[in-house]
DNA sequence: CATGCATCCTGTAGTCCCTACAGGATCAAG
DNA sequence: CTTGATCCTGTAGGGACTACAGGATGCATG
């Protein structure tokens, strides 16, 4: 088990927190500007101080980012599982409309790994006189 | 073979250019003003006249930019498809930085396609009372 | 106790990659 | 000759950060 050099019992500095689940110290601080965390507790001397549910929500918005989610997504999602619980179909439309967008993405990037790496191939040592980058350019043309 | 709407012989407005390779007019303009395209000619009244060539690269540009490189990347790209001809091991180092790169977006967004497909099947049609939502945080956990 | 360094604070400005708009000029059609 | 589409320049806005200025604290050490 990985040992979490704790401050307290439950509670993290915005460092801590940084560290603990990879996010900026200012993108926090952006985050908190722009609502999408809620304003954490403040110490005696004015410093932020953070609980395990902020830790969550932050490592959900991190993990949704990192999946191609908007802000504005995540914001609705964190919404749907706030105190209102707004209804399931919610979340259905927003996860289905991102899962297809997300596929078109993958499928995307399938063809561009082929086309990298055949192209990472190609050129594999400088052996070859002009490379075959602009052909990038015409690998991709629909036929 | 598509008809293209074709102006004389080779030769586009920025506007044509625009539909013909899907990239929006402001955008073209931009793209000139960062020196990413090379500026056009001009008719008599001022406005630019493009060719094949740079059709090309703003094809090029394009599709680079929808695989994820940004444009200092394609800068280099195009740098090396150039007149400097540098070798193609520096294509290489691009490309293939780019593909670790693309590889590690891959896995992720395939999980993630996983996770939205579930959730989306588990709530799907609001029947369920409490949604997965959080879930999505936790099962992006490495184990 | 003083000194130093890390960490924190607020607030503003910069980055990347566009996108939109204001205020005109010009063209092609009716 | 008027209308509407397209073009021009230039500037400002937007999303999601990131960096920096200018201070105030906390913590360890000599």
């Amino acid at each position: 088990m990985p040992a979490i050099t704790p401050s307290r019992a439950e509670s993290f500095s915005i460092g801590e927190l940084s560290k603990h689940v990879g996010v900026n110290i200012e993108t926090i601080r952006y985050y908190e500007r722009i609502k999408m965390l809620p304003a954490p507790g403040r110490s005696a001397n004015g410093r932020r101080v953070y609980g395990p549910a902020e830790a969550r929500i932050l490592a959900f918005i991190r993990r949704s980012r990192d999946l191609g989610f908007t802000l504005e997504e995540i914001r609705a999602l964190l919404a749907l599982g706030g105190p209102e619980r707004a209804s399931c179909a919610d979340v259905h439309k927003i996860a289905s409309a991102h899962l297809t967008n997300v596929r078109s993405k993958l499928s995307d990037l399938v063809k561009l790994e082929a086309i990298l790496a055949e192209t990472v191939a190609r050129c594999s040592d400088g052996a070859a006189p002009d490379c075959p980058v602009l052909d990038i350019l015409d690998a991709g043309r629909r036929g």
